[in-house]
DNA sequence: AATGATATCAGTAATCGTTACTGATTTTTG
DNA sequence: CAAAAATCAGTAACGATTACTGATATCATT
């Protein structure tokens, strides 16, 4: 595929397109840097962007000032635990989204093409802890 | 109430107010600063700050990296007009947040307790305009 | 009104995430 | 292998925001 050459962004690629937990670029940069201890965090940038561009990954604003990194491209909503500030993903129904988009329509004179939920609340791990005292 | 004295505080507020456009820090600091010329833009940004943590103002993060402040705090939702940027109040019924909520929890091993939905698409102002040509 | 304590100010420097620019290096193509 | 193109590392620039400075304004008390 479109990955040709460049073994930086193979790298950066790989340490991505596992990942559910929404890295920063700096998570990245700092990651690849242990195999490519010279990278530049501008190679970083420049790739996600590059890999983004080509829906190869989206970008996650969970409005803390810094962007997050998704390897999945599928339309999904997110989750950010105010307590430690992970961000995990929400699946919902797929059509839930269309229905919202329809039901928005209805009330707004305007054309409505997307829309993007962000979830906040206590994550599994944090309320776990939280009983446990 | 809690705004007793500094009169550009109250400028600030009375600005942004009756505001629905939702400015950035920077328009209100343009427009407070017809007023009162030699206001700083950190003045501007302490007092937004400090609205918003009296509960006085909300902020709408709409992920194009400036921060837009709201003068209303009840729970809505926003639309940005991927044409011209235009950030507008969405005003859905209000127990759909807690359904969503409620759907989500069914699906999610944590504690939700709240959801920020941002609608994308083309403002009545756009649309009106594309079809003229 | 004068005093001291506190809030707030204007101005500016610093910070942070991100993007743009540079000339050098690597990869592709012929 | 040579020329063209892509990519790199490094660093400078950028915009939004925050922190720091010493000066000024406001408040409460007398």
């Amino acid at each position: 595929m479109s990955l040709k050459y460049s073994k930086q962004r193979q790298a950066i690629w790989d340490f991505l397109k596992d990942k559910d937990t929404h890295p920063t670029a700096d998570d990245v940069y700092l990651h690849v840097r242990q195999e490519y201890p010279n990278i530049s965090l501008g190679t970083v940038y420049r790739n996600l962007i590059l890999l983004r561009d080509l829906g190869q990954l989206s970008t996650v604003d969970i409005g803390d000032g810094t962007l997050r990194y998704d390897p999945c491209v599928e339309e999904h909503d997110h989750f950010v635990c105010t307590k430690c500030g992970t961000v995990l993903d929400i699946r919902t129904d797929p059509c839930e989204h269309t229905k919202m988009i329809r039901n928005t329509e209805g009330i707004f004179p305007g054309v409505v093409t997307g829309c993007r939920v962000l979830y906040s609340g206590i994550c599994p791990s944090c309320a776990q802890n939280s009983t446990d005292d």
